[in-house]
DNA sequence: CTCTACTTTAGAATCATTATAAATTAAATA
DNA sequence: TATTTAATTTATAATGATTCTAAAGTAGAG
């Protein structure tokens, strides 16, 4: 289990001052076994929860794209009308369930390796994301 | 090559009306060889450019999401600040350029086929998108 | 303790998309 | 062909996510 201490080493250590917002939303996203996925809105809902007090909306803006160019975060790839946020950085694929909205993750043996044949000239491969949209059986 | 008798019927027999303004978009759409990608904000542009006059945007909206419906276009997961749609509805998957902001087609070889071997209880898989982000190699 | 640069904040601005409601049009029917 | 009806288009307003702005607050260096 993480603490305070740890969260404002991790912070400082990565050049970002750890203030009391930064904190919060660590020990939201960080001090927990399983991955977490998130919306902005529903960690903004969150942190009231837990906290009892509110965060700006642009404060979590910030904070999670500071934490997603420090590597704290990856953003997952969707169509959908707002962005996904996964505290798992390392490689793997997901589930969108399209009728709760919800991501799951598949682990690296759900999926195996992914083998892509295609090169292009100058351009590097960043990432390989594997989206898999299910939806109720019925 | 298509004219606009075929779009008619094409339309007809999906149950949409042939209007002007959907034959054409299907001309700017379908009467192509090669795939075509693109956003709602960069066909509106083609439209105004080709038959110099413009379709109001909303119906651009419903034009793609009725075609989208009808299976004649597969939009494409990307978390971009905005949706992209492909003409070419075959199961295949794309490179995604983070500098050009433009979608490239990999062709099922260059990928491989993709086994999914976790199931969930109650749920089905609609689709399975493979999408590679490149970028400049500098 | 003071200063400066970094942060947070509320609220405005932006941008993609959807909703609304009136005007237009396709096509069925008389 | 004229009439009628339901589908379609349209301009504009509304929405929702995200970014911008500029003022107020705060961490950390000296």
């Amino acid at each position: 289990m993480n603490n305070n201490n740890d969260f404002t080493d991790k912070l400082r250590s990565s050049g970002l001052r750890p203030t009391k917002q930064r904190l919060q939303i660590c020990k939201i996203l960080f001090d927990r076994k399983e991955t977490f996925h998130f919306t902005v809105n529903s960690l903004s809902k969150i942190i009231e929860k837990k906290f009892n007090s509110r965060i700006s909306l642009a404060t979590v803006y910030n904070t999670i794209q500071s934490f997603k160019k420090k590597g704290f975060l990856k953003e997952i790839s969707i169509n959908a009308d707002k962005s996904y946020y996964d505290t798992n950085i390392s490689n793997h694929h997901h589930f969108f369930d399209e009728n709760s909205k919800e991501l799951i993750d598949l682990n690296p043996n759900d999926v195996g390796k992914i083998n892509i044949k295609k090169n292009i000239p100058g351009k590097k491969i960043n990432s390989v994301e594997v989206l898999v949209k299910i939806a109720n059986n019925n």
